[in-house]
DNA sequence: GTTCCTGCAAAAGCTTTGCAGAAGA
DNA sequence: TCTTCTGCAAAGCTTTTGCAGGAAC
């Protein structure tokens, strides 16, 4: 488990390699992207890190959000109409969107044994899936049915 | 092959069969969605529609469309962040995006034979999936890398 | 006649831009 | 000192809402 002092140090490395000024406020940015896999949007991360910054200003957050997107940092997730969100990992991995509490999962899945049809001679640089449903905790709290019919 | 008369008989029947009055606008947007497989925006549907109706209002194309997704007629894609898309096809396939030219082609995949880690006791409702890259045509067109270049 | 639809104008959100002062190298 | 960053205010876009006149049933 790593302390503290640790990650932040990791997080300033991440920065400094890719040419960007390792300021507070991108710290902080980085950091919480980090330590809350939530997939947030522009409005939560703002909203978490206020109080310890009050001077903080959206712009900075949509500032730092494009340098960490152009420097591959950072992911923009576009799962969802009028929602966008961003993640740290930029691996391949699966997105789970829960109808019922909105919660997103992370999932795997190996694209590479998906057999596809109608794309010979393109040449593929990114691969996403997105699911949507009612994840299990919702499914145990509530009756399925009853979400069923809410949700359609 | 379809004539023009049959077609459009079919696509008010459409949106007769769900309980949609089937209205000039309505049948046009309809019909462009069914005769012009391209994911449009709603900019572009507007437009086409605008030289045929010219007192077409955007917040018809709006209207029009929200009707058609709740009806389940028509489905929005959510393909890249600021351009909301529309597609006519609800069934299960993929997309594709080109890098280089901005077309969105659709392909088959089957979701059924992916491996998927993580979701268990997770209720599935949709299943999306969204590749980019460079399709084939322009790839012919120009010189691969430089491409590569260009959008990395 | 009654219900529903269209489209104008205005409002509401979200994101970007311009810029002056502040911070960092 | 010089460059870069922050954050306020304003602008730019897309989408939604309120509503009056019009169309469909």
């Amino acid at each position: 488990m790593k302390d503290m002092k640790r990650n932040l140090e990791d997080i300033t490395n991440k920065l400094k390699n890719n040419n960007i000024r390792p300021s507070h406020q991108r710290l902080k940015v980085l950091e919480f992207l980090d330590n809350n896999r939530i997939h947030p949007t522009v409005e939560q991360i703002y909203h978490s890190l206020y109080d310890e910054i009050p001077t903080l200003s959206k712009t900075t957050i949509y500032n730092t959000l494009n340098t960490l997107i152009e420097a591959g940092l950072v992911r923009i997730l576009t799962i969802e109409d009028n929602e966008v969100r961003y993640d740290i990992r930029t691996d391949t991995h699966g997105h789970f969107k829960c109808k019922s509490c909105g919660n997103i999962y992370d999932f795997e899945v190996d694209m590479d044994l998906v057999e596809v049809k109608g794309l010979n001679g393109f040449r593929i640089y990114t691969k996403d899936v997105y699911f949507s449903g009612i994840c299990s905790k919702c499914l145990e709290q509530e009756d399925g049915a009853k979400i069923f019919d809410k949700v359609i």
